[in-house]
DNA sequence: GTCTATAACGAGATAGAC
DNA sequence: GTCTATCTCGTTATAGAC
């Protein structure tokens, strides 16, 4: 898409990423409430008002972040599936979920920002929608061969949530019935419920097997779904 | 517990709540990382060095706040509890889901300081570990209950978590097959994953019924437990 | 055109002397 | 407990170097 045309563009692109390295590093250190744009400049013998070049605001900065950090959490789900046994679908989902917890054990700030408490008066803009539903996509996708490999047996859903689950599905994962839709919607916060409370503390001086019981987790999400191993 | 002595007690309770109050306020403005005595005591028309006659520091304030939340979500829980049909389990488990999911949505920013992103700089101490378990309490009572009147029924564990999962029984959930115990800490932490979600704007231009799925979720999750309507 | 630097704004935090 | 001097912040205007 973008085409590097010289010097100029690529020392652009060195210090756009040096910039946003140094964000991550004052994530890491003070949280997404106290990133700060002068910080940032003067970390790297800067003056703020240069970053302006780069980034039209914090919030702009902050955005990017947030999208890079989906996406690199998509990406690492992705790639987790993509390595996975394709004839066992259940395979493939824990692969997902195990992919996306390696990446958040391995970087636990950013998943703190794009899975964490909401930056304060920061509202995400719509182009954080798309990066934000990768690792869901993943999910699907998954939930769809299955389907089609063989279909998937769920109870029936409730006539109070069909309508939900059956536009949901129209917009997100077409084909699918909406038992499975509203099952997928639901694992999906659920996986995300096991690794927050892993990553965020509330495991500790309890749970101390946390991969095992993990996967043992993430097995029966991909259960809930529908999905049965080896098909 | 404490005994009311006199004025100057009851003054003293007076103003240590009036300083909680202040911070709760801080805190949905500006969120915890950026919580000082400072400002609190500038609202309160006090002087900061009079705020540490009541909190000898920042994070004992902090601790206060966070042990405060995990009690009120846990009484929330609890008075659903109380409130749903004796006789019916799964009710009885999806009353405490929805009472925490309730409480969270009427105080966002607790709920955010509690089960969202550590606070930089911050390390709970152990005097916030028995609060923090009121509500996993809650929802063990209800698989016991379950058990005890006519048995759980779940698919044997996998040899590499049963230990854990006994071990995790031993402690904190004596007499249930540590099938139930593992399906519960599971369930405990994708509870907090369908609020977090709802709360933390994942949901947002996507699920609309969000009380609606949220119910059903809890129900499928009451299920992974082992529990039956009406039982 | 592209970038950096200087300076400034209004708002707010902070440390220390008193 | 008060006051002040000095920091921080995001952001903008402007001027000049390449």
């Amino acid at each position: 898409m973008t085409t590097i045309r010289g010097a100029r563009d690529r020392a652009r692109i060195e210090v756009t990423a040096a910039i946003k390295d140094e964000a991550r590093r004052q994530l890491a250190a003070e949280g997404a409430a106290k990133l700060s744009l002068r910080a940032v400049a003067r970390e790297l013998g800067m003056v703020s008002s240069a970053l302006y070049r780069y980034f039209p605001s914090r919030d702009d900065l902050l955005t990017e972040l947030i999208v890079d950090a989906y996406d690199a959490v998509g990406a690492a789900g992705e790639r987790a599936l993509a390595a996975a046994d394709p004839a066992d679908h259940l395979a493939r989902w824990t692969a997902i979920c195990t992919g996306v917890r390696s990446w958040a054990l391995a970087r636990p700030h950013e998943y703190a920002l794009i899975y964490g408490s909401p930056v304060p008066g920061y509202s995400a803009p719509r182009r954080t929608v798309g990066p934000a539903s990768r690792v869901g996509v993943a999910l699907i996708s998954v939930a769809r061969d299955a389907f089609d490999a063989g279909g998937i047996a769920l109870p029936p859903l409730s006539e109070d949530l069909r309508p939900e689950a059956e536009r949901l599905g129209a917009e997100f994962a077409p084909g699918l019935p909406p038992e499975v839709v509203a099952a997928l919607v639901a694992a999906w916060a659920q996986l995300f419920g096991l690794v927050s409370f892993e990553l965020f503390g509330q495991f500790n001086s309890m749970v101390e097997e946390r991969e095992k019981l993990f996967v043992h987790a993430a097995g029966r999400l991909g259960r809930e779904v529908g999905l049965l191993p080896g098909r």
